[in-house]
DNA sequence: GTGAAAGCGCTAACAG
DNA sequence: CTGTTAGCGCTTTCAC
């Protein structure tokens, strides 16, 4: 049997005598057409196994329906646990509604604002969702002027300016730092994200602010850098792990880089949650199973991802949203690597 | 300023007293069209900022220049390393193309099935990107069935039906067995995956094949099925550290499953490459950080991304392919955690 | 070399 | 209640 092209609403009208206005409105649900005629347009188009195209629709309704979010860094070795959770998470959502989602990248010879101005240009999406957001975020700024709608997980410098769901990181690196501070920990040391990103500055202020409250004496050589991967949070802890006297905690900014520290300290000849006490961030699945567990700082980041699609749907309905910003208060998750 | 909306074929006509064909033409570099239009109408162009509406041009050309790519799993703790760097390769070859690239889920209410059967209908996408191949794979059978392009990574029980790009897992652990019995091990323990998925076969055969040839005695205990994850590692390997004689390897099909089992080794007071060597396959970043780093085959994901979009859009654009199957000869990376 | 006309498949304003 | 008409923005015959 050969394939024949899918069925049109033409298709269906001149099969049934009728015109493709009245299929158009029987298929969707229109009060104005008679019953009769509703369930013989419905049955044929069941019986001819027609699909609306999506794009002629589109086209029509001068709409998309369709989300864009672009990977917020590129190149060969991106791997990232908490990442393909939170696409879960946006993917699920957007499928629940309907919506599709559109997945692109910066490729290494292109700008990321590129990226977006592309997309917006040629009318590919209705908005957007972005992660890992900066101070100053190049991204918001371009949205913003462009009045195209979009979400953030993360807040940014323009604080009001666009809808965000985030988790409070300050409140989260006070309470592990403060977790130290209990058992006894005086020389805390922190590896820290790029300062550009906003969690970075939330997280260290909090981390400072614990100190500070308990009147603890800070060094500046205690705070280091990382880019967030493994093998920074194991250089930064290397470097560390050889001052004199030691730190006794390392906190990380998120889990990888934390996990990163815990070779460090074993390659050093330490063991971790007896001679130095290792904390992160994020509760990727994999904390639970390293050597010892790692202490850390849970972030729901599915339902996050679910979270900032429906806001963003909502936006594009023109809903309101019952909140605009949503600032999401953290769980500790206490193991064995700094009891 | 007020936001007009973006310029049209039409406006750069009538800004030019020109036909919209011949603005059309000009910019799609026709010949016929005299060269000094032609520069007027670049000019024109480039000055309102005229970008071509995507879903418009896709319509009339019955394409859609889009690729899709449904997540193989869905559920909120789907995490898995590999799978960031893979949609980092497929995303910035895709866009290299100016193809577009439509990630989708099967929400938990959905099956898998009716996720394709869907953007196939709609006609959302050209074609499919498929992981996680099953040896009998429903998908692969659906999208024969209906003609639909697709390149997959892994092959299936279809083998010459279909452009695959796999990495031949057999040869992986074949040498992998191999190496730890160089070493003096006899009692070379196995966590498989699920024997739906087709690298699941030929891993395991690569494990027995080894065994076989080195005349050395199988036990069938000494084989536990995981699910992929840590935690069924985890597990996987409790179960086979309390057999006796206890095994002095253990093997896991992938590398999250071997991390988990380094977790149980550990908590089993016994030392990983000393007592027990523990091997992965992926090579993860994370397998170089784990304490002791992680023996593993390495997969080059991110080229394989890569790869299977470049096949597919030839398939698509009609352009030979030079090879239809790609079986890629895996690397072993030896560290300390099976010397 | 340029333009008029048709149409991709769908929806919406307006008659009747 | 149903059909006619128009058009989303673009490409592609086919005349002139």
């Amino acid at each position: 049997m050969a394939v024949s092209s899918p069925p049109t609403l033409q298709d269906i009208a001149r099969a049934l005598g009728l015109s493709v206005t009245t299929v158009s409105r029987a298929l969707a649900g229109y009060s104005d057409v008679a019953p009769a005629t509703r369930e013989r347009v419905r049955q044929m188009a069941r019986k001819m196994g027609y699909r609306p195209h999506a794009w002629a629709r589109r086209l029509r309704q001068r709409r998309t329906d369709t989300l864009g979010f672009i990977i917020p860094t590129h190149g060969p070795r991106f791997s990232d646990p908490f990442f393909s959770e939170f696409l879960a998470g946006i993917g699920n959502e957007a499928a629940q509604h309907d919506y599709d989602l559109l997945v692109s990248t910066h490729g290494p010879g292109q700008r990321e604002i590129d990226a977006y101005e592309r997309m917006v240009a040629e009318r590919r999406v209705d908005g957007f969702l972005l992660v890992r957001t900066r101070v100053d975020d190049p991204r918001v700024r371009f949205l913003l002027a462009h009045q195209v709608p979009f979400v953030t997980f993360g807040r940014t410098q323009a604080e009001n300016a666009h809808p965000w769901v985030d988790v409070d990181g300050e409140a989260g690196l006070y309470a592990l730092t403060q977790l130290c501070l209990q058992h006894g920990h005086r020389r805390i040391a922190y590896i820290g994200a790029p300062p550009d990103l906003m969690h970075a500055r939330h997280r260290l202020a909090g981390y400072r602010r614990a100190l500070a409250d308990a009147g603890v004496p800070q060094n500046p050589a205690w705070v280091q850098v990382g880019d967030l991967t493994e093998e920074s949070g194991y250089r930064a802890a290397q470097v560390l792990l050889r001052l004199r006297p030691r730190p006794t905690a390392l906190l990380a900014a998120n889990d990888l880089m934390a996990l990163g520290a815990l070779a460090a300290v074993h390659e050093a000849g330490l063991q971790v949650g007896k001679d130095v006490a290792v904390a992160g961030f994020d509760d990727v699945p994999l904390a639970a199973h390293t050597q010892p567990p790692l202490t850390t700082v849970h972030q729901p980041i599915y339902d996050i991802g679910r979270r900032i699609v429906a806001m963003l749907i909502a936006l594009l309905r023109g809903q309101p949203l019952p909140q605009q910003q949503v600032l999401l208060q953290p769980r500790l998750v206490v193991r064995a690597s700094c009891p």
